[in-house]
DNA sequence: AGTTAAACGGAGTACAATCCTCCGCTTATT
DNA sequence: AATAAGCGGAGGATTGTACTCCGTTTAACT
């Protein structure tokens, strides 16, 4: 494969992560190729049809976010701070596109990948849980809504370093909220 | 004004804040009046263009929300239980179209109940830190945006009481990681 | 109950956005 | 320099959307 046809292909696929998550839900196939800065007939020779590129977007997001999670747990001393550093870059991959595009596709079906994500946030949560650091009600499907909640963008037309900002700044007012630290001090 | 049609109005303007949420732009006509039961011609009937349904969206969700977080403010004991109430009614109402319709509008002209908006916010936010209760890096930026996250929509498909309980859900975590308890009792 | 004017519904046409193909040009690779 | 893979985007087909019009229904009033 060669390399500007790599470039494109990850181009496009950025480009419509974006346009999902501000649209929320199928957008214009020419919105997707101008975005990307490519024709539309490079859309059409890398996706010929919806689905495939609906499925090339599911698992871009999923196998990014699974592998940063995973190195994420890894290398972080708590449960907590391998759950902030979890959500925020779920956040910067754009994981939020699953829940939107999941009712479009005809088949979903990576089985592995979906188990890998799965069992990942629970390792997480569970060993956050083991530690002391989470509200006893605090589950996964919180986590998971959150995430979801904070990709989306705030108002079409907001610079996107400011969405990015506002979704790191809403994670953390979140975690603070889900975490368990009797008497911590007044961040601000 | 006959009362079929002031209630085929409201049904209107409720049906295009819920698709309005959905969507993240402009819905079509007829999925506005589909979704309020109604023809397409009523709609057209009752807002001729495109600017008066919008500013018609925009003032129904503004006055309601005002209208609640007001006596919320007045009857509630402390700062942080009358931002609470104030939050979960504004999403029952939908404030977060606002957000979302405002680059739309030719000439967004309310400013009186923009005015009285902005300084309800201000001052339920104040009379929380006043009373010592909010963190202090916690503004009334925090509070609108974290009302605007959770009224959209996770996942078209959902049954909107789900989506309700999960907002409500939502802005009560939301608002735990911006109140100051001290030491307070894991809640679950 | 009868009258009437206001309100309703939705088929239908005009218009606009979107999809997708095709082919001459460009560029990475050897 | 050769060449095959990749690129761009004009253009015709298709789908979706906007908006009108008029026969039917219904609330309001006597």
């Amino acid at each position: 494969m060669r390399a500007d046809a790599r470039r494109n292909r990850e181009r496009l696929l950025d480009a419509a992560v974006e346009l999902i998550l501000e649209m929320g839900g199928e957008p214009a196939r020419d919105a997707i190729a101008n975005r990307a800065g490519v024709g539309i007939g490079t859309l059409y020779r890398h996706f010929p049809d919806q689905q495939s590129l609906l499925h090339a977007v599911a698992l871009h997001v999923l196998d990014r976010s699974v592998a940063a999670g995973e190195s994420a747990l890894a290398d972080s001393a708590t449960g907590v701070e391998a759950l902030r550093r979890y959500m925020h870059l779920a956040i910067d991959h754009g994981v939020g596109v699953l829940n939107l595009i999941y009712p479009l596709l005809d088949h979903a079906n990576w089985p592995e990948q979906r188990a890998r994500a799965e069992s990942l946030l629970h390792a997480i949560v569970d060993r956050a849980h083991r530690e002391g650091q989470l509200r006893r009600d605090a589950t996964a499907k919180d986590i998971g809504f959150t995430i979801i909640r904070a990709c989306r963008p705030l108002a079409v037309g907001l610079p996107p370093a400011d969405e990015r900002a506002l979704a790191h700044r809403h994670v953390d007012i979140c975690l603070d909220g889900l975490a368990l630290e009797a008497c911590r001090p007044p961040p601000g």
